[in-house]
DNA sequence: ACTCGAAATTAGCCACGGCTAATTTAGTTG
DNA sequence: CAACTAAATTAGCCGTGGCTAATTTCGAGT
């Protein structure tokens, strides 16, 4: 058995890079960083920065000025990462939320829901989805 | 009419103290630096840096060595900040989310919510409250 | 009034995650 | 195949918000 990967929080920004990435990859195949940089608006430098740290992370890896693709540990973190956005998206989303604010809000808050919160929201908005009355009580 | 305030965003770190801040006052009349350090569990150092911060964001008054008051804007931040604290701790109580959970996943999102987010999820509190059967179903 | 300990402050440091400007690489194109 | 341009990288900077260590202030008690 492998030495364990030590634990390290993933902060904020590590959470929205792997994010992009993958939403470019499933959208365009690839995903370079002048695109992960227009997509996150932030400059291209502060992109090789983070994508170098993620290579060291062991979440992706990245071969200089020829791309980068990621790996199992970082394509599953991603994917749960997705997941866990669209999940609170469809929840403002059945509240009546205003688009925007749901983009801002999510973008903001997606970082701190831990599995169990993200479970009790899910349950919530199956029974939401299937309670048309209810939701219209929440005008 | 007197000058207008600048809109300068709060940061996560300047909600927190006023929280706190706020908090101590209720509950001892008074918020000293040694207090709001042990409340947030960082070093007295750090309260004081930002307390002359939010002082010169006229979110309080502070004199050096002797106390510090919130200021009217301070403390209607403040309330707003609690209530909204108290609101999503209401939510996710209903949801049967954990305590622990719930403290740590709501310090954490808090700052993100926007007022329309925060009603929405006020109105879905309050439907919530009065449909135990409802509720049951969300184990 | 003095002393002494707790509280507060200052000075100087650090990591994170941005930035711009300058440079290097790679790929296309004449 | 040489040159040009877009992409990428590096170097060096900045603000935020933490920290420790050293110093200063305050106030209580003898």
């Amino acid at each position: 058995m492998p030495a364990k990967t030590i634990p390290s929080r993933n902060s904020a920004a590590v959470e929205d890079y792997l994010e992009r990435i993958l939403e470019l990859i499933n959208t365009k195949g690839y995903a370079r960083v002048v695109d992960i940089a227009t997509s996150l608006a932030i400059s291209q430098a502060s992109v090789t920065n983070m994508v170098q740290r993620l290579d060291g992370e062991g979440l992706l890896q990245y071969e200089k000025y020829r791309g980068l693709v990621l790996t199992t540990a970082g394509e599953t973190l991603a994917r749960n990462i997705a997941r866990r956005h669209q999940l609170l998206t469809d929840f403002l989303k059945l509240l009546g939320v205003d688009d925007r604010v749901i983009e801002h809000d999510v973008e903001g808050m997606e970082h701190h829901i831990s599995p169990p919160t993200l479970r009790a929201i899910e349950a919530l908005t199956n029974q939401l989805k299937r309670r048309p009355s209810l939701r219209a009580r929440l005008k």
